[in-house]
RNA sequence: CGGAGCGUAGCUCAGCCUGGUAGAGCGCCAGCUUUGGGAGCUGGAUGUCGGAGGUUCGAAUCCUCUCGCUCCGACCA
């Protein structure tokens, strides 16, 4: 059997917009590994600096590593994560029509004095001096550039509506960062703006944002609701945070049961009028604790559900600020000039993936939805050197990863119950067990994370069962 | 930015008060024994005791400065 290691994930994949099946590299066939190869450095104790259990759970299961306060080096097992979950933000921001660019990391102050913002900002933005003593900055945002690039390459309303996004990592000088990647100061975000001719282009197009948003998240595999923000003077009624139910969420929230069991919208017609799936959503009471209506919420009575939530995602509309700021118009339709009215959409990669540790894990570790998973099945050799038991695995992982399945095969000659507590704690969805008891009856076991169940069948039944999904 | 605390082996921590030349458990390496939920025994490697300066015959320990990290608060994708 051919073992292709071949997933020394690069940087350059997050910023790529291809849809390539392996979501780890450019290679075109689908991502595997031996677990005695790869390089997991797993922890059985918690190091004390972690105090939320998203933050444990990814020191302990070998995702990240911290460089400095707030700045994590990404290892193999959390870059995977945050290259699957990357790619179905993009998949979805393609969906609804945004186009994907790259904008720079290091940005010139010039734009930035444009704005006024350059003064307004404060200490989080991190400012740099080049060797000319120019004034530039590690981007906390990308308004001011996206705005640049629209005014010199737009020219008429022929060229809207425009979405442009990127997935690029930003950093914000917290005063003072914390739990782990849900507040870095280093983070990857989505970040999409939109420019339109009118409020009700521009509605649609923060529409399709948000009927885009509702989709990535359900595919993430959490339950994020929607929930009316602060929008500025300009924005009305078109400003809402994204906000994950998870009992450790660093906020309250309240909203009205029924939230929880709305279906993400399918099949979607990005063209068609969106609005009343927006009104579906918004008809409903969800409210963040510092604008939360007791009034209100005494109504609900039994309907209200009280919960923690971690916000992963904010959509706003902003009008003219940085389009008339930046003296970004274009020809309309009549020949005058038009200033475009903009929107900008946020969505917090890196912090999702502490997110859905959140939302998702148990005393034993992470349980990975399988869309975000780093690997969809783990395949536990309970017998390493056991003729018929190697057999039976190196089957089992060829032809699961000939099936396109992402799979982690711990061939390590460990102990049986180091091998479970490793794949427990890395949240794989799908066990595969292997013992030389089992296969003396031609048969294994298949464990899904998460449940105690285990069920025993044979190597072909299991294969059938996982190759099915 | 206000308040508090912590930096000793890869991880968790003891030693510091009362100075005497570096420790434990886990992990790592080797061997044996084990083998279905983080095994046992034996042997081994590993530290500029965060850094600099000072006091002293002698500093992980006392003093000064400095850097880093964490927690609580105000603030945020």
């Amino acid at each position: 059997m051919g073992l292709r290691l071949h997933c020394a994930a690069g940087p350059l994949r997050l910023m790529s917009g291809q849809n390539w099946p392996c979501l780890s590299c450019s290679r075109k066939d689908p991502c595997f590994m031996r677990l005695s190869r790869f390089f997991l450095p797993t922890l059985k104790e918690t190091p004390t600096e972690a105090v939320i259990v998203s933050h444990r759970l990814m020191l302990r299961a070998g995702l990240v590593r911290q460089h400095a306060a707030g700045i994590y080096n990404w290892l193999p097992l959390g870059t995977r994560v945050l290259q699957n979950i990357a790619e179905i933000v993009r998949e979805e921001q393609n969906a609804a029509g945004a186009q994907e660019i790259i904008m720079p990391t290091v940005q010139s102050g010039e734009l930035w004095k444009e704005s006024g913002r350059y003064d307004d900002y404060g200490p989080e933005m991190l400012r740099i001096k080049d060797r000319h003593e120019r004034d530039m900055l590690y981007g906390p945002t990308h308004e001011e550039v996206v705005t640049d690039i629209f005014r010199s390459n737009a020219k008429s309303y022929r060229n809207l509506p425009l979405n442009l996004y990127q997935i690029h990592w930003k950093f914000r000088d917290e005063v003072r960062p914390r739990f782990g990647v849900m507040r870095g100061r280093e983070f990857l975000m989505k970040d999409a703006y939109s420019f339109d001719v009118d409020f009700e282009r521009s509605k649609h197009s923060y529409n399709q944002m948000f009927v885009a948003y509702l989709r990535t998240f359900a595919r993430l595999g959490v339950k994020a609701i929607p929930m009316r923000a602060d929008s500025g003077p300009i924005g009305g009624d078109m400003s809402h945070e994204f906000i994950v139910l998870a009992d450790t969420g660093e906020s309250a929230v309240f909203c009205h049961k029924g939230l929880l069991e709305k279906p993400a919208p399918q099949n979607v017609d990005y063209q068609a009028n969106l609005q009343p799936i927006i009104d579906d959503w918004t008809s409903l009471y969800a409210a963040t604790e510092e604008k939360h209506d007791t009034a209100i919420e005494a109504k609900l009575g039994a309907d209200l559900v009280k919960a923690r939530g971690i916000e992963v995602g904010h959509i706003f509309h902003f009008g003219t600020k940085y389009s008339a700021a930046m003296k970004a118009s274009i020809a309309g339709p009549d020949g005058q000039p038009l200033t475009p009215l903009m929107g900008s959409y946020g969505i917090g990669v890196s912090r999702l993936v502490g997110a859905i540790i959140e939302a998702s894990h148990d005393d034993a570790g992470i349980i990975w939805p399988e869309s975000v998973a780093p690997f969809r099945v783990g395949v536990i050799n309970l017998k390493t050197g056991d003729a018929a038991c190697d057999a039976a695995c190196a089957d089992l992982y060829a032809k699961l990863s000939a099936a396109g399945i992402s799979v982690l095969y711990d061939d390590r000659d460990e102990r049986a119950g180091v091998k479970f507590a490793d794949m427990d704690l890395i949240g794989v969805p799908w066990h595969v067990v292997v013992g030389p008891k089992g296969i003396a009856k031609g048969q294994v076991e298949l464990k899904r994370r998460g449940a105690a169940a285990r069920e025993e069948l044979s190597l072909e039944a299991a294969l059938n069962k996982l190759t099915a999904k």
